[in-house]
RNA sequence: GUGGGUGUAGCUCAGCUGGUCAGAGCACCAGGUUGUGGCCCUGGGGGCCGCGGGUUCAAAUCCCGUCACUCACCCCA
């Protein structure tokens, strides 16, 4: 054996059988709200061509240019470990021709995604996220089934604090309008901004807009807003939206200073947090992304669709000691006294598994005292006690644990008779 | 990538102005009941005090490095 423990890598980590549980339960949560809604999973490679995430995230973005998981294979190919899932489902879209087959397809995904970063709570390098892309459709509606899963999603897991943020960023027509504007209300401002802005301006205006540092806030208050900006389309699609979110009673803030860090949203876009969260506040984002299949090399195809991050939720279930529900108990645990019994243990387990049931056993020959702490620690509503009087008598031994209560019931007849004990209350 | 905090038994932590400082509670195991759990009592196993180096007669305790975690920034799920 090696001395030096090998760890996980830093920002990954295990999921230890006692958490797993919780887990299940979002999936499950997630899956059967997803199947409700139409949507389909699709499951796509982990590791991509990195040009997909560099032309579809965008070359610029932060995500792109130093958070990616980045390598050579053997051949010399540049390939990426997916930071996002939506650049590889529209990809799989494109290439599998869906829009002549599905041109509206509805999909979701559930899956690890990977960045290089630095760990903090809620933030890893590998994470995993449940996505929703309903692609092929500009309306409105959409925007609200998209939004409306999600919140479904979260009610339905028991938040009570989640908030809803908005905003639109405008179609590809508005968006370099706005960009410019920005960058001429900034010019003579520049000295003022912290470094960091000052290279957003240039890269990414919109970015210099939810900054936290206190003199670049103050000036960004003054700024030209994303409303102003929005054509005739853009601000009827928000209006129908809001209208939507009102009426089927969704809360929401309108902040005309979300932007998000993906380059290919237009429109809306939207951002679930929970304040419980601290600075990685968002449990789930989203929005419409109308020019990204064609940028992927398909046909004209507007879109929208959310991520859910799993940490972040499961963080903020812990913060409002939300839980899943309890794991099942086995229904019975079987004891042995001496090595006949044992053996005769071990058989009698298999039989009663393969009922249906769920039993555990002692397999060390131990102690009865311990067999039966076991059992106890176990949840079982009852224990079978399988000895050499038991046995010499073709016939078990039945206690309930939470009476005392025992009774002898003859081997043959403990598969009928335990369901009937287990029934009753 | 930047700055701050932390790192002692499986878990939560005490000890940290250097010299019985290797401890507590919980958990685990055993005995008290030669075939019976939950409560109680008694006993026990378990830690190269994150790792490496340095200062010193002597370091868990001071210094440096490193790794990990954590908070904020960055960014975002």
């Amino acid at each position: 054996m090696s001395k030096t423990i090998i760890s996980a890598l830093r920002g990954m980590y295990d999921l230890l059988p006692d958490i797993v549980p919780q887990w299940h339960h979002i999936e499950t949560t997630a899956r059967g709200l997803f199947q409700r809604y139409g949507y389909s999973e699709m499951r796509t490679p982990i590791v991509e061509d990195t040009q997909l995430f560099a032309r579809g995230i965008g070359e610029l973005t932060d995500i792109v240019t130093k958070e990616m998981y980045t390598f050579a294979d053997r051949k010399g190919r540049s390939l990426t470990l997916r930071p996002e899932g939506t650049a590889s489902i529209v990809r799989a879209y494109v290439e599998h021709k869906l829009y002549s087959r599905q041109p509206f397809s509805k999909l979701y995904y559930i899956g690890p995604m990977f960045r290089y970063e630095r760990p903090q709570t809620g933030r890893n390098r590998q994470f995993f996220q449940i996505g929703a892309e309903a692609i092929g459709s500009s309306s409105p509606l959409i925007d609200f089934e998209i939004i409306e899963v999600a919140n479904s999603f979260f009610r339905s897991i028991g938040f009570k604090k989640l908030v809803l943020i908005l905003n639109s960023l405008g179609c590809s027509k508005d968006r370099p309008r706005f960009a410019e504007s920005l960058r001429n209300y900034f010019a003579d401002k520049l000295p003022m901004l912290c470094p960091d802005c000052r290279e957003r301006l240039d890269r990414n205006p919109l970015r210099v807009l939810d900054c936290k540092v206190e003199n670049c806030k103050r000036l960004a208050a003054g700024a030209p807003t994303t409303e102003q900006h929005l054509c005739e389309d853009c601000k009827r699609h928000l209006d129908t939206l809001r209208e939507l979110l009102k009426r089927s009673a969704i809360e929401h803030v309108l902040d005309p200073r979300l932007v998000r860090g993906l380059d290919y949203y237009t429109r809306t876009v939207f951002e679930f947090q929970h304040p419980a969260l601290g600075a990685r506040s968002a449990v789930c984002g989203g929005g419409r992304y109308d020019n990204l299949v064609e940028q992927i090399g398909g046909p004209p195809t507007p879109a929208a669709g959310f991520s859910i991050g799993m940490e972040a939720t499961l963080i903020a279930m812990e913060r409002e000691e939300l839980h899943a529900p309890p794991a099942p108990m086995p229904a019975a645990f079987i004891c042995s006294v001496g090595e006949a019994a044992l053996t005769e243990a071990a058989l009698l387990t298999a039989k009663l598994r393969n009922t249906g049931l769920s039993v555990e056993m002692d397999y060390e020959g131990r102690s009865l005292k311990a067999q039966m702490k076991l059992a106890n620690r176990s949840g079982v509503r009852l224990a079978i006690i399988l000895g050499d009087e038991e046995l010499a008598q073709g016939s078990a031994r039945v206690r309930e644990m939470a009476t005392g209560e025992e009774s002898i019931i003859p081997l043959a007849d403990l598969e009928s008779s335990l369901p009937e004990k287990l029934n009753q209350k």
